[in-house]
Formats: structure tokens, sequence, C-alpha cells
DNA sequence: GGAAAATGTTTACTCTGTAAACATGGATTT
DNA sequence: AAATCCATGTTTACAGAGTAAACATTTTCC
């Protein structure tokens, strides 16, 4: 109807997340997006600096939705299995959030900073548990617990992506907690 | 000098992988690849059937160096300090051999193969060390061995990539197989 | 020696990110 | 209320990169 939309900054958030979800990042294009949003191909970058800006926003958002499930996570294996979970829930933004992102980090302090709590939520978290535990003890716990959780991730989505998946991979993605409790945090 | 180049395939692969491998995936482009091995820009065509062909060949030669290496570990800890140190050596080979490939693996069977052989391989080896394990259970032990080292390799580079390389990381980085010995292989 | 296959070149097209100049309409100032 | 300004959307245009198609040359093989 009019001329300026209302709120076509999210509603192009929106698309390029449920594309980048359903299919992946690479799927995003601009003109796609804007078409999908009933707009011109650039009306984007009044809202966007670039592509990656776009991306960084998508972030973000993956990052809303990890640390609000997260507050339900009354013990560490539910908290593991959580992000385990968002993982395999949102592939494609777990990779923009913590894999390979291929764009220059320093321009969005926020992100960094968040994964930065996040680390430091677990050290936190981890230190009643381990009182006696030097600095360095601790750190290398969490990192350890942070590597299987991220890693199991990892796993999970090659041997799917493959035929790969076998019985038993099958059985820890039904008990994540379990599974956790048999190793990680045992 | 002779129209016909001598192991072209070869060249391009090699100047492709040392572009990847220096910068990323990302930073390959057939035009430059063919300019560096002084050949017209589509002449790449004639060797591979397109760019994700060329990738899949990169993740060869990866696949390659990852085996050959892993020979010489005679201990567990060793063998996945040696699978970490790859990816920290090459952290873009590595992402596209173990990362969000997004391509269709299935038109490239030796490689998803190769994969397969190596967490068997894992399997096996982890036999001797729990005779009385059920399958499941082996199973169990060698997903969290290969999740805490792959997630390893995850939060390394995430850490590298932004200023947040702590002194106990730093550690770690320095003593992996001592690391693994007192968490994963404990 | 000539046909067929392999390999390299030329040309050209498409898709996608983005810069630049322009248009429009609501907010602000006088 | 009229004039001005700024935020937001449009048009146009370009460049980078993947790749298909037709052509050229060399090698191979009968």
């Amino acid at each position: 109807m009019s001329y300026h939309k209302e709120n076509l900054k999210e509603r192009l958030a929106e698309i390029a997340w449920e594309i980048c979800a359903a299919e992946s990042w690479q799927k995003v294009n601009m003109r796609y997006v804007a078409e999908k949003a009933g707009v011109s191909p650039t009306a984007f970058y009044r809202h966007f600096k670039n592509k990656n800006d776009l991306k960084a926003e998508l972030m973000r958002r993956g990052y809303k939705i990890l640390d609000e499930g997260r507050k339900n996570a009354d013990t560490f294996s539910r908290y593991g299995a959580h992000y385990i979970r968002f993982g395999l829930e949102y592939p494609h933004i777990y990779d923009l959030m913590f894999g390979n992102t291929a764009m220059d980090m320093s321009l969005y302090p926020d992100l960094t900073a968040q994964s930065h709590a996040s680390f430091e939520g677990l050290l936190e978290g981890l230190k009643p548990f381990m009182p006696d535990a030097s600095e360095k003890q601790l750190m290398i716990k969490a990192v350890n617990i942070w590597a299987s959780v991220h890693g199991l991730v990892g796993i999970i989505r090659h041997a799917n992506s493959q035929d790969n998946k076998t019985e038993s991979l099958a059985w820890i993605e039904g008990n994540l907690e379990a599974y956790l409790e048999a190793t990680t945090f045992g």
C-alpha cells in the first residue's frame, strides 16, 4: 500500500531466517528476499550495510533463541542437551554462530561478547561443582564440556548428511541427557 | 610453451589448495586459479565437472594428509592430537572435510567412505581397551572421543578468530596429549 | 595417414552483490 | 501552514564469478 513499509528490516530478517534455516546461508540472496518482502531488490541496503550485516542479524537472533531456552536448564546435562538440540534444529544458523563465519567479527562486538558470555557462564556454573580446582583445571573442564557438546552436534549432522545414521547414534540423539551424563558430566 | 600442459589437473588442484589453505574456500575462484596456472579461464572444466568437483578433490587430499600422519600415532592421545593439529593447521580444508560442505556428497562416495572408515578405525582401535563393552557402549565412547576432539578444533579456532585466546586455552593447544589424557582418554 | 578422443580457447550468458543517483512521503522547523 | 530535511524505497548500472557452447589444436590409436 504505502511507499514506506512498516518494519521492513524485521521482515527482511524474518524471510532471510526462514530461508537460511530451511536451506542454508548460501541460498539467501538479496533479490529473492526483497521480492518475497514485496520490495525492490536493493531496498535492503537501507537497513543493512551489506549481506554480512544481515548475517550478523541472523546470528543475533540465534543467540536469542539459544539463550531463552537455556534459562530453563536446571542441570548441566539439560543445558548441554538444549545446546545440542538447538544445533540440530537450526543447523545453518548454528553454523553462522559457531562455524567458519568468514566475516570480520570485529565489526560486530556484541556477537563476540555473546559467545564470550556463554563460556563465562559455563565456567561460573562449574565452580560450585569443583570448589578446589585451579583456574586452569576449571578452564580445562569447561573447554572439554563445550568441545564435547559442540563436537556432538557436528558428528550427528555429519552422520545425518550421509546415510550413516547408526542405531547407536540415533539412541544418543534421543537420549542426550543420559549420554551426556554417561560421558561428559559423569 | 606447448598447447597441452602436463598435469594441469594436478596444478589446478595444487593452486586451489594453496589459496584455500591460506585464505578460504570462498577465495578460490576459477578465473584466478586458471590465470595462476597460465591457462584460459575455463580450461578447468576439462578436468573438473564443476567447482564442487574441485572442492571434492581438495577434500580427498585432506584425507590423504590426515591419514598419512595418523599412521605414526601409536596411542589414542597422539591420534587425537594429530587430528586436532591437522584441523588447526589446515582449518579451511578441515571445514570442507568435516564442516557444512553444502554439496551433494552422494556424488562423491569415496569421500563419505573415507570418513566412515576413519570412524570404524576408531571403533576397532577402541575394542581392545574395552573388551567387555557392548556395541552401544563402544559406540558411545567412540562418539564421545570424536566429538571431544572435533569440538576442540572448533573452540580453539573460535577463540583464535577473536582475541579471546586465554592462557589456559593456549596451554591446551600446546599440550594436546596431556589435555586429552586428562579429559577424554582418562 | 586419417579419424577419434582429449585438452585448451573464445565467446557469451546468468546470477548475485552492491554502488550511485533519483524519488517520495512523513517529520521538523519556522 | 509552507518549506525543508531526512529516512526510506526505486531505478539503473556495473562488476565478479560460475559455467555452457562452439571452436581449435594436439595426441592417440587403428
